[in-house]
DNA sequence: CTGAAAGCGCTAACAT
DNA sequence: ATGTTAGCGCTTTCAG
């Protein structure tokens, strides 16, 4: 391992110039600064940053919590965020946290704090107080995406606005039986649920003068599988069937579509169905869905981090979302009383 | 923060007392011992790992190389490389490259050799022989999964077994006219893409004397999009229809069953579909797969380094995999000539 | 079994 | 503009 000795060394200066010249930051004559790049690219020499950030404090590092790996939103938003911050230079420490308490506590108290990172991202972690505060604790900028979260920099969509988009449109095509596949009235602690989907949703029915029935509101876990169980009991179900689903997101929209097809369902005569996210698969459904940027919403967080570190620009303040209309929601047929 | 000195302070002994109790290894009396952790854990001390590093020279990181981290075989495993690693107490250093080689060299050259990371592990990623000898000057323990990497440990799973198994049971089923959707005759460097499973295919067609039409191998990126492109334009063709698709990752083999099912095509009375991979969604899709549980093969690879690091005891040596047997395989009712 | 002391490789005053 | 000199917080000989 070739250290800043080496450099100093055939580059004829100190170890305090090398330093000056490859951070960029200080003054140092062109000619030094030629001999000190020369003499570093010769010797193929590397900053060790864990004795950089010893002496500085700071480590290029953030650290980066998300709930699940394997889950499309999440590991989209995670690809935006690594993009960035390998763009800017940071290394990414990622911690994947399960609902376990435990494992939840020893990535915060240990993990997080022994790593020294410049920053952490939580990506939509549903944070008790405790654990706020743990964050907080850690004295570093901590930006969490889907909140909200109180006491903690949050990037959000308009959860409310993007529900309400896509129920107006709902609505706006003469639908008046909508059921909702989301989150439950009850609490997820695990990841982020955003209730206020469900709002969004309830908001629009209200101002339409349409009662929301109860037994419209199904709960499922955002994904395909779920989406699909859910649809299906729900159009499985005895009496009048909906007019039109409201997925709270894409992969459960997806899964409705296959639930409807399975049962001869036409999708859109029968059943118009719309989502939320953008998902890449939506295309091949032909869904109708609000899209709201997974992989910029990344990005937006990593450039929020890199503002906090003085590393650049802060990002807009709202994230965008608009609703793609596909074939999922075409006018429908069969009108509802 | 408070550091080593608070510690020792409190506990009345010195620094090394400290190191030497916390990190377990050397003799420490039971007393001591146990004033250092009450001390401790009354001060909420954790080590800084950069400093701990830098003296001892293990960080206790590994650094994780990823082609993708939106495709679902690809997050599969890092969820798996993540939960063992972090069992283990690690930390994982994410790299996500690119095809763009700028990004590929600067993770290499900068990233990997700057962190300090005590062992990377790649994850199915193509690596020239320059990069290959990159990663090995490291002079670090690299696991590479999917292989083969001349020169690198590496974990693969029998991709020639799984093709075969699969075509086998096709074949069993009387199929003769079977399609294979997968990798083409040439060569994707930016992820590895198993050529040995069209290897496998052929030899099964072989040994039962069933000529390959070479109209009959479709190249597809192993996305589901993919495979519902490749589908649609070989079943949508002039001419005879195969009875079978044998298609090499299941969200391609999702992709052909979406396909047929738009084209009025009877899974599996028209057309057999058998995947590879054992993807969530195969249930929902009642599809037929070699199961190669990726989430394993993530933990595999980490327990390879760890072994290689003194942690843990070497995982067993072959990677297993096996037939999930669904419908989409279902016996035949127009079986080929 | 425990302490003293010398670094690990770098950065940041402080000089000059 | 550049060199000198303290550390950053820990681990690890080396003594005792």
């Amino acid at each position: 391992m070739t250290s800043i000795d080496d450099v100093a060394r055939r580059a004829g200066v100190s170890t305090a110039t090398v330093s000056r010249t490859l951070s960029g930051g200080a003054a140092v004559s062109p000619a030094t600064r030629a001999r000190v790049i020369e003499a570093a690219d010769a010797l193929g020499y590397v900053v060790s940053s864990r004795a950089s950030s010893l002496a500085s404090g700071r480590t290029r590092t953030v650290g980066v919590i998300v709930p699940y790996l394997d889950r499309w939103f999440f590991s989209t938003v995670l690809s935006g965020v690594s993009t960035a911050l390998m763009r800017a230079g940071y290394d990414i420490s990622l911690y994947n946290i399960t609902p376990d308490r435990e494992v939840r506590r020893h990535v915060f108290d240990t993990f997080l704090r022994r790593q020294g990172v410049d920053a952490v991202i939580a990506v939509s972690i549903e944070l008790d107080d405790d654990e706020t505060r743990r964050l907080l604790d850690l004295g570093l900028p901590v930006i969490a995406i889907g909140g909200p979260h109180p006491g903690l920099d949050t990037l959000t969509v308009d959860e409310i606005g993007i529900a309400r988009l896509a129920t107006e449109h709902l609505v706006a095509r003469g639908h008046r039986d909508i059921a909702y596949i989301g989150a439950g009235a009850e609490f997820d602690t695990d990841f982020h649920v955003p209730t206020n989907r469900r709002r969004g949703f309830e908001q629009v029915l209200a101002a339409a003068g349409i009662p929301l029935d109860p037994a419209r509101v199904l709960v499922a876990d955002f994904t395909i599988q779920g989406g699909h169980r859910a649809a299906t009991a729900l159009l499985s179900a005895e009496g009048p069937r909906p007019t039109a689903i409201f997925a709270a997101s894409d992969e459960m929209a997806i899964g409705a579509i296959l639930a409807a097809r399975e049962l001869g369902i036409r999708v859109p005569e029968d059943l118009a169905v719309i989502g939320i996210d953008g998902h890449e698969l939506g295309a091949i459904f032909d869904l109708t869905t609000v899209d709201q940027f997974p992989l910029q919403q990344g990005e937006r967080a990593a450039a929020a981090v890199l503002a906090r570190l003085g590393e650049a620009e802060p990002p807009a303040a709202a994230s965008p979302f608009v609703l793609t209309e596909r074939g999922s929601t075409a006018a429908a047929e069969r009108p509802s009383a």
